[in-house]
RNA sequence: GCCGGUAUCGUCUAGGGGUUAGGACACGUGGUUCUCAGCCACGGGACCGGGGUUCGAAUCCCCGUACCGGUACCA
């Protein structure tokens, strides 16, 4: 049988970091064995949920091109794929279960029962639903249920071991004792997490549970669901959490948690997914850049690890300038040209005709091995695509603001006068030779020409970027790197 | 407190009764060089602690410890 896995996030937030791994893990699951992977919606919590988080979502898994095979927008022989068009469902089968004598209706006032869990817990003291209304004689039971008075639907624990074989963790027993009869109808009639998701599950014949850690612990009450449901229990997969450097739950304290954060960014798509798979599983072997393909050629539940993961930034900002590096011209164009456009630097204005894509692109190429993310490419080309020139004020103090910058930089705005054609050789040979005429190092005029057209100690090389930039533009922005020399000398 | 999970370089991890405990990121050094990045080479760096089983334990068992998660009419 084709396996049928599902990612269901509630949508009270955005699509986190540790949630697009989890997707990420079942979409890969899904690929590498055929079978379908869902989306479904968890919006009981009507409260929490909105709309917006929804589109949040469905856009963080669109970016990192993890695709759904059922759920919102595409549908599906289980429609609706929202939990809160379902609530028939769920309302219906906690009825069979109170029919069946695996649940019963809870009169408690919520007040009461709190007010006893915060008493114990001062005390020290565990503290479990005390079955109180399972004792309720049949007359008062019928009194109650006559009066139309508000109740909760418990499920009642049964006595004995609950356990499951988890593919990550292996065996896992709890005992009955130590699980209270939650709630799984509210008094509300809406349903709780535990039931909406164990009556999905099974009705959507989810073969593989993939989802957080956190959720071991609710487990048991899902694989009794399961069976007192009548349905097949899933396999349970818990992958471990993706966590800060300070070992905690990932936060906005630890930076962006949103992957559309990233995609602003500047991080591409691929090497996120490339990254988040690595992040608590590896493939066996010593391959860490791999494309989709071989990821899910080769993922597996049992390669999951079973400790918390830290993100690591460092790592990720590696991964993409693997990524970036690896862009051939099409793709380096089609990403980065919008990313211009945006910030107004791309195209050029009218006069400037001569700058066409094939330059752009020579630029583009020149800064690729020094992006990590795509929004380096805007700060490093910014000089080569705007008029004026923003100078870094250190720099011109130690490069620019010397008595003999000045005439060196004449006698190199005179060699350059000189050069035809305008190509890197020819450039090289004026600005070595100018050096050499002035009787000094090549470093000594290099250092303060690019101080003088690019406003800063950084850039490509040279004679590329003088090229680049033209000889008209070159020789301006030297001259006006002059003003900044000492007079007298 | 109770229940559950986890523990290999700073980080992500491979491995696993006998290995020089492997790789990657980060870090350091050197090389290339006009800077930065890149690239290349080299280097430092780990099996949580204590018992046990065994000829031999990082690996298996037990006990601790630490960390994480759960402990709701949230999901």
């Amino acid at each position: 049988m084709a396996p049928r896995v599902r990612f269901a996030p509630s949508p009270t937030g955005y699509l986190h970091v540790g949630g697009a791994r989890t997707a990420l893990f079942n979409y890969l699951y899904a690929r590498r064995h055929g079978g379908r992977f869902l989306l479904r919606i968890e919006d009981t919590d009507v409260e929490r949920s909105s709309a917006d988080m929804v589109t949040g979502i469905l856009d963080g898994l669109r970016w990192l091109g993890i695709t759904w095979d059922e759920g919102p927008e595409v549908g599906g022989p289980h429609a609706p794929y929202f939990q809160s068009e379902r609530l028939e469902r769920y309302s219906a089968a906690a009825d069979r279960l109170v029919a069946s004598g695996h649940a019963y209706a809870c009169y408690c006032a919520p007040e009461r029962l709190r007010g006893e869990r915060e008493a114990a817990e001062a005390k020290g003291e565990a503290w479990k639903y005390d079955r109180a209304c399972l004792a309720l004689t049949p007359e008062r039971l019928a009194e109650l249920r006559a009066e139309g008075a508000p109740h909760a639907i418990r499920f009642k624990v049964p006595e004995g071991t609950v356990s499951f074989n988890d593919a990550v963790h292996g065996p896992i027993a709890f005992e009955g004792a130590t699980i209270e009869d939650f709630v799984i109808r509210r008094s509300d009639g809406y349903p709780t997490y535990h039931l909406s998701v164990v009556v999905d599950d099974a009705e959507m014949a989810i073969t593989q549970v993939v989802r957080g850690d956190d959720h071991i612990s609710n487990t048991p009450k899902h694989v009794l669901l399961f069976q007192a449901l009548g349905a097949a229990v899933p396999e349970f997969a818990h992958v471990p959490l993706i966590v800060g450097t300070d070992k905690k739950r990932l936060s906005k304290r630890h930076g962006a948690t949103s992957v559309l954060e990233y995609q602003k960014a500047g991080y591409l798509p691929d090497a996120m997914v490339n990254f988040l798979a690595l992040l608590g599983w590896a493939p066996g072997d010593d391959r860490e850049v791999m494309t989709r393909e071989e990821l899910i050629a080769s993922f597996a539940l049992e390669g999951i690890s079973g400790g918390n993961a830290v993100f690591d930034t460092a790592k990720l900002d590696w991964m993409n300038g693997q990524y970036i590096a690896a862009l051939d011209d099409a793709a380096l164009l089609a990403t980065v040209t919008p990313l211009l456009e945006t910030a107004g630097l791309w195209p050029l204005a009218a006069g400037s005709a001569d700058r066409s894509e094939a330059w752009l692109l020579t630029l583009l190429g020149l800064l690729k091995p020094r992006a990590k993310r795509l929004t380096d490419f805007l700060e490093q080309a910014r000089p080569f695509l705007t008029d004026t020139v923003d100078y870094d004020t250190a720099a011109v103090e130690k490069h620019l603001s010397p008595a003999h910058t000045r005439e060196q930089l004449a006698a190199l705005i005179g060699a350059l006068r000189g050069v035809e054609p305008f190509t890197e050789p020819g450039v090289e040979a004026a600005v070595r030779g100018t050096a050499e005429a002035l009787g000094i190092k090549a470093g000594a005029l290099i250092h303060p020409t690019r101080v003088g057209i690019i406003g800063k100690t950084t850039s490509p090389g040279i004679f590329e970027s003088i090229v680049l930039l033209g000889r008209e533009r070159t020789i301006a922005r030297l001259e006006h790197a002059q003003s900044f020399s000492a007079v007298g000398a």
